[in-house]
DNA sequence: ATGCGATTTAGAATTATTCTAAATCTTGAC
DNA sequence: GTCAAGATTTAGAATAATTCTAAATCGCAT
């Protein structure tokens, strides 16, 4: 491993590069090329909530062999290692979440943004009753309605 | 309108048989018969928070040449009009849910199971940091875990 | 070096839903 | 009541997102 110069020099295999490699290894998953890059390019676009095909044009991107299939395949076993979280606000393609802390979903009816409210609703404090006998073991709460943007455009026409 | 002896029968038309056409109207609608058997098959099976798939299997039993499209048109009528509720917990087919009062919706992720949690959570006092600007017009609460009925047979083995 | 299970891949298959265009129904004007 | 106009329903085709399949490849453990 050496420069032009004959100097010793450190090139990371592109599997160590980053943070990414760490989190996926440490969820105890393989961290192969394709889940660093998918996971990578969700962390880089979190506020954004992508769906499926908009991590894997990204993808294409960084790492032109990838396939859809392989996308898929990566965000579901992200999912099932809980580094990301599914959303499903309504019936168009699934988004994904980075963002493991507790947060709500506000979903904006008039231009489709999906945007992160800070926060947590523990079952017992949220105002619902958990009839004895459920365990509860996730929680999420999703609200919808009009963004700042949005309302300020309504209110100018 | 007369039986075979003669006699006034009074035989309701199959579009005032019920309260569901008097809400179908109240909301604004024409109660066409297909509303109706639509409406009303959600409202008999309320608990099972059924989808367009089954609502269409139980609507055919009572109006054999009711069609999938007219299923999806009627739900979707009914949705705007604000008399059912969507219900996407998963990227499973889109559940249905008649009830109006504001609830918790609980999955077994054992059974697939949807339960109602009764309750309310106002924004403001839900725990969540609705940031100004936002206009919240809907909000819902997801829940998942294990049912009763799955718990205690993962005791049981 | 070699074998084995895990992962990736392209493309086919599936599933839920939406679209389309024609037929039918309902309502309101006359 | 009759008729036109618009709303609704219908069968079937089309679409979109996702899942499946089977073969190729990878990368670790021997």
């Amino acid at each position: 491993m050496s420069d032009v110069k004959g100097r010793t020099v450190f090139v990371p295999p592109r599997r160590m590069r980053t943070e990414t490699d760490e989190r996926i290894a440490g969820a105890g998953l393989r961290p192969t090329a394709q889940r660093s890059v998918v996971y990578g390019v969700l962390l880089d676009h979190a506020k954004e909530h992508p769906t499926a095909d908009e991590i894997f044009i990204q993808a294409k991107a960084e790492k032109p062999e990838i396939s859809m299939a392989t996308v898929y395949n990566c965000l579901d076993a992200l999912v099932k290692h809980h580094l990301v979280k599914q959303v499903h606000l309504d019936r168009a393609a699934t988004r994904y979440c980075p963002n493991m802390d507790e947060h709500a979903h506000f979903l904006c009816e008039m231009c489709g943004e999906v945007t992160d409210f800070e926060g947590t609703a523990k079952p017992r404090t949220s105002g619902f009753r958990v009839p004895r006998g459920f365990q509860v073991t996730q929680t999420e709460m999703n609200m919808r309605g009009v963004c700042p943007e949005c309302a300020s455009q309504e209110g100018a026409r």
